[in-house]
DNA sequence: TTGTAAGCGTTATCAC
DNA sequence: GTGATAACGCTTACAA
């Protein structure tokens, strides 16, 4: 290294201490707050590191302590924007926590597995927040009894029992859909997807039940579209299908925002209007969505809270005794112009 | 520490030596690929790690060599789609480079300048990237001579000769306003803000200088609408502003995507249809943009590279002794929908 | 080609 | 209350 290497002039612990005429032990102890330092010996002591603009070394302090004080952040797409504000709250309560994050984008399992092992492995990170996981990521168990894995908003199947944040999708879905039939609407259609989140089966669960418990259409299935992702297209073709049945529906629910995006331009194509014609619902609140027209009645998820909260767990699991193993988050149904009363 | 602290049981340079029947020397030459050691020596020695599943401890490395392989990279905004890809391609390369990226949400300045502090002289970081700098953003200059700090993709004006990544804006609004002055539009529009990015300056300067060497205009300023933000509110106000005027502009050109789009909700709400009645265009060419109607001729910029050559950067400045201090990397000018001629 | 041993900058266990 | 000093796990002269 060319910079960096400057660091022979750093002011390290043995400075300090020689310029407040005390031993390093005594420094160790003022800068980590430990009791049994008289008050007079420790402002010297914070004197000579003020001076000398001493800065611990935290490579020597993990070596030391066996913690590295940061956690691994593996995400799976940085460019979706419903991860942004996850790690935007992981990234403010890990400052908080004196935590760093590590953030690094994956694409597939075996490279996470990878990652997970060299990370934590070699102590870059006392542990892991998974964001995304599968269904079947049964490869997490591995970890689980060596190191703190949290796993956000998705979490897999056979792991219920590591720590592990999300919102109770089941029962967003089967609100979502109480109210759409609470304003008139009989034939509900729902686009969703064939990936392994458990969030798109609960939210599947949610909604077949409600539909069934009101009785009014008997194959569900007749009236559910299966994309293979959340995108804005698959929205379109999902639209053109289900309106042109014959019986169409008269609301269409979407397990994301941009699902729900692409159906309003499907039906807009087909000439119907929205609300008037055809209700539309989406699934999480993502910021620019405010700029659609109408505005896009949805599920908010707490994507900020995801994060910090994911953030706490981890901590919690590595420093407390007792921990929580998992937490459900609020979620808030956001009603706005996308859906309307049938008469 | 509760787990982690399971390290106890895990394998050290110590035991390969041991199993391998070398000394921890060898064993450390095999590991950093160094010349000098035997085929045989060298298969023992790997085949001993691979056993006992090795992992070299990070730490340990770090306070020897004196380097933590880790980069600071500061981020104003996480949840401006902007920036993830430059998020994208800075995981990505690091990875490449066996570096880690220590992702820092940062809202002010000082608070900027008090992280680089800590993280760089605690050693948790090499150097930093720092997104988003603004023009007097002059304190960077302290940190310059001691460490590696790359900007991107704006920098500071007294830090010109500090390593940053960029386009040249200056050169991309020029041929933006040139494309629209040859579709035959003369009353064009800038709809810019007052915020310190030097980005901005540039894409004022590109636009003035154009519209000034047509001659169409007199006063450039009538035409320039400045918002204190890039927010899509701004963008409708900018409209409701500039579009009233009594000599309305045929044409308005934002610095961002969605101003643009908000551009486009003002015309829409004054009954304007574009591009018939007005061309606009934006800058940056987000992902969403895509799922607007109609499609936003916009400024492609290279965000993924941004970070995938700010990471290569940093990394030629650290170990590179003669290395690049700049690179300006090439944008595309998208032609779509929201442009077009006037007869 | 290989081994020995010093040292990186802390923390923590002893003495005093 | 405070000070020596032995780790922590690696890299790298220097010796052999």
């Amino acid at each position: 290294m060319n910079k960096g290497m400057t660091g022979i002039n750093k002011a390290k612990i043995e400075d300090v201490a020689r310029n407040a005429g005390v031993s390093v032990a005594t420094v160790s102890r003022v800068m980590n707050g430990l009791p049994n330092v008289r008050e007079a010996t420790k402002k010297k002591v914070l004197e000579a590191m003020k001076e000398l603009s001493y800065a611990p070394n935290a490579s020597a302090r993990s070596l030391r302590t066996q913690e590295s004080r940061a956690v691994l952040v593996t995400i799976p797409d940085f460019t979706n924007p419903f991860y942004s504000h996850i790690l935007a709250g992981i990234g403010d309560c890990a400052r908080e926590l004196d935590y760093s994050a590590l953030i690094v984008p994956v694409e597939s399992e075996t490279r996470i597995d990878k990652l997970i092992k060299e990370f934590l492995d070699s102590k870059k990170a006392d542990g892991a927040i998974l964001l995304g996981s599968k269904v079947n990521d049964d490869w997490i168990k591995k970890y689980e009894e060596k190191y703190c894995i949290v796993q956000c908003p998705e979490f897999s199947d056979g792991t219920k029992n590591i720590p592990h944040i999300s919102i109770d999708n089941y029962k967003a879905m089967y609100e979502m859909t109480k109210y759409i039939q609470s304003i008139g609407h009989k034939r509900i259609a729902l686009v969703i997807n064939d990936n392994q989140f458990v969030s798109t089966n609960m939210r599947y669960k949610g909604f077949t039940d409600a539909v069934n418990e009101a009785g009014y259409i008997y194959d569900v299935e007749k009236y559910i579209y299966r994309g293979t992702d959340y995108s804005f297209e698959t929205g379109i073709v999902a639209a053109r299908q289900l309106l042109s049945m014959k019986e169409r529906p008269t609301a269409i629910l979407c397990i994301s925002d941009i699902m729900a995006l692409g159906v309003m331009r499907g039906a807009d194509e087909m000439g119907l209007k929205i609300p008037k014609d055809l209700s539309v619902t989406g699934f999480d609140d993502i910021d620019f969505i405010g700029m659609f027209h109408p505005s896009l009645t949805t599920v908010k998820q707490p994507c900020y809270e995801f994060g910090w909260e994911s953030m706490k767990l981890f901590y919690s699991c590595l420093y407390d005794e007792k921990h929580e193993t998992e937490a459900c988050l609020p979620y808030k149904i956001k009603i706005r112009e996308s859906t309307g009363k049938i008469d």
